[in-house]
DNA sequence: GCTTGAACCTCTAGTCGCTACAGGTATTAC
DNA sequence: GTAATACCTGTAGCGACTAGAGGTTCAAGC
């Protein structure tokens, strides 16, 4: 539609959404859900009103895949932007935020453990018969104590 | 608006959704979402609309409700209710899907377990400076391997 | 019988973190 | 020039609930 200008003026470091997607491990529909939600800023649009991103979005986007892949919770990654935008203030607040995480993966492991156990166990007492006898059932049937 | 007749016929042990909900440990909300997917049939109604449950629906809701605290997926406690619903079959499916289950479990702890320990590691290794030199920021800033 | 407040009703929309689709436009390779 | 691919927007869906609006019914006290 538009003319093109042989070049961008910029960079030529900057790539498109699938190829960010690509570098960062995630798809281009999540990238832009992040954008929509604010979790990435609005990527500036080449001619044709499509996404170009520079080294910094790329290096934005895989912390927030890293911080995912790690369980935080998409506010949690905010709070966690927000510390990587003001490198000089103290970590203390990244730290307090890591260790409530912590926590929080240790009681789901412990949760996860006991039903393992009780699950491993039900189903050791299955001695194989007619559904009416079955253990598991049983267990699963017993009224609220 | 009708008259009452003086008692139901069927059976005082008949009660409404708030008591069914307090007794298998859910919330009347819960139960009319079960009932909406079709995991507990419909509930028979009395004069007024209101939803009456028999000892039968207690017992199985509170079988759902174990199940699901169990982290049965909707989908698996369906394939479970045929079963209780069939008691002379035999009880290998129930065997089947509850070693499914068992696996799915163990993975998750394995995945938890491996990221409480990174994710230690890095908190560990917090100095305590400033974000700018802060070991977790590093860590989750990593570009992909 | 009347009133009040709790419990109930339906319907709709929101949660979280994406994912998938429909229907269109831009870019790129040949 | 054409065809394949990548991109665009907007909307709806997932699972398993949860919350709210706006109305009706029930149970208990007076």
């Amino acid at each position: 539609m538009k003319e093109q200008i042989p070049q961008q003026s910029i960079s030529e470091q900057q790539v498109g959404i699938g190829e960010l997607a690509r570098l960062s491990g995630c798809k281009p529909e999540t990238v832009r859900y992040y954008e929509r939600i604010g979790l990435l800023p609005s990527a500036p649009r080449n001619q044709g009103n499509q996404r170009r991103y520079t080294p910094a979005a790329i290096r934005r986007l895989t912390f927030i895949r890293h911080a995912r892949d790690f369980g935080f919770s998409v506010d949690a990654i905010r709070e966690l932007l927000v510390m990587v935008d003001h490198p000089s203030m103290p970590c203390q607040q990244v730290d307090a935020l890591a260790r409530h995480h912590l926590a929080e993966v240790e009681s789901r492991i412990a949760r996860l453990t006991a039903l393992r156990d009780e699950l491993t166990q039900t189903i050791d007492q299955c001695a194989g018969g007619s559904v009416k006898q079955c253990h598991i059932i049983e267990v699963l049937s017993e009224p609220l104590h």
